[in-house]
DNA sequence: ACCATTAAAATTTTTAGACCAATATTAGGC
DNA sequence: GCCTAATATTGGTCTAAAAATTTTAATGGT
């Protein structure tokens, strides 16, 4: 009997989580769930699957990981299909996985520079009053944070507004990667002591870029953004040394 | 008793198996254990955090999915922990994530576009012989791949010539970002048809890239690679002319 | 002494069943 | 009509045990 590779191929077992897990999923990705629909309960998929509760939960966790349902205990809970997913906690994953690979802030703003000056270009043009409002108001209130008593956590609204201007693009790759990019940023940050003088004279950058942003000019959205990411690195470098 | 919620604060009932991924993933980051080092077995574990098997798995398999750790089966099996960490499953997710979004090729090109010629040109300034080595050997097996009787997958070999350059960065933000980017764009094109000429043609325009990186020019890098993507996203546009 | 086969052991994987906790609904009482 | 308590549903946790898998050890024949 030669050559019987030919004739077999392995049978490889397969997790049955991970099974039920890529049905659920594409399921859910072929739109055969609308958004808030709940999936059917654990007791009753295990009926369907012919697996016990116990693969059916590790499927289902694995999918509320990735974002693809949120799950709700109690009568009327149960797994519920988020339509265009929540990037939150892979995004939290990674950021991990980052500070695993102890990535320094020099990386992260190198990437920065590259990206977000197009990305603020790519904003200028899809720009709405809406928009410019939005990030108006989040200027102010960073603003106003430290005149208030109690300035905790005083960076806080930053991401932010970075975030809202990748949104504005409309373009999803860019606002997972800027994602992506912010909260591994956010979270070296936080290791850092940043004096308020400093927080403050590059919070009113913000506007520089919010005044490119209403009048759509592409090329200053771009220089005034890379101009802001710029001082943000240099700042860092004055930490870095102190540190030292 | 007035103002009772300054003294209290809600107790809210995390999950058990998130407190222990918790502890067992700082643990990980914080170095407490090293390259393929094994974590205690389940059982062990479950004692340790005084809670049951069942959320230690839960723990551990979050881990897992996170590419934190792998895990064995049978004896001397058990949780190993990867010092760098495994991005693909992560990266597999967020690919998913994007298709349930249902983004273009345009969003992804978009992106590609903005961030590949900056990433060959940071790679221009690393490039090693041993490096320049890997992506002639990988341009000819793809080009060679055509010429065999059966040249399926032909665009294999693609990705990787991509994966690589960022990889000579050594950059770890600017290698994660182009492993998602890539993965979600080899995706959506394993949907359309290309015909041996267009790859052909495109496979060859490595070269250029490649000597560019080799004289260490960055800006040739820069302009290769965009020209490259370019043409990519032109073969798409009319591939999709073709479908409509 | 060497090699192949078999048995044993350690570990994860899956299953089953029970009980706990949370929550929305419902029924009852005022 | 409103509050309260009972109830049913669902996920969360735990325990126990059987099944599968893989390495290691033992065995035995040559």
């Amino acid at each position: 009997m030669p050559d019987e590779q030919n004739f077999f191929s392995p049978v490889q077992a397969e997790r049955i989580s991970h099974l039920i897990e890529a049905q659920l999923k594409e399921a859910i990705i072929k739109h055969h769930y609308r958004a808030g629909d709940k999936l059917p309960s654990e007791r009753e998929l295990a009926d369907m699957f012919g697996a016990s509760r116990s693969s059916v939960r590790e499927a289902i966790r694995s999918l509320e990981r990735s974002g693809f349902v949120v799950v709700k205990k109690g009568v009327q809970g149960g797994a519920f299909v988020l339509q265009k997913g929540d990037s939150t906690l892979m995004v939290n994953h990674l950021r991990d996985m980052m500070r695993l690979r102890q990535v320094s802030l020099d990386e992260i703003l190198q990437a920065r520079l590259i990206i977000e000056p197009e990305v603020a270009a790519a904003a200028a043009e899809k720009a709405t009053p809406r928009d410019i409002e939005l990030l108006e108001e989040i200027t102010r209130d960073q603003l106003r944070g430290f005149d208030s008593e109690n300035p905790v956590m005083q960076f806080d609204r930053h991401p932010r507004f970075h975030r809202i201007i990748a949104e504005m693009t409309g373009n999803q790759v860019f606002i997972i990667i800027m994602q992506i990019l912010l909260e591994i940023h956010a979270f070296r940050m936080n290791q850092f002591k940043l004096d308020e003088k400093t927080i403050r004279e590059i919070t009113h950058q913000h506007d520089g870029i919010i005044e490119a942003l209403k009048k759509k000019d592409k090329a200053l959205a771009f220089e005034e953004m890379k101009k802001h990411v710029l001082a943000v690195h240099q700042m860092h470098e004055v930490l870095d040394a102190k540190e030292n």
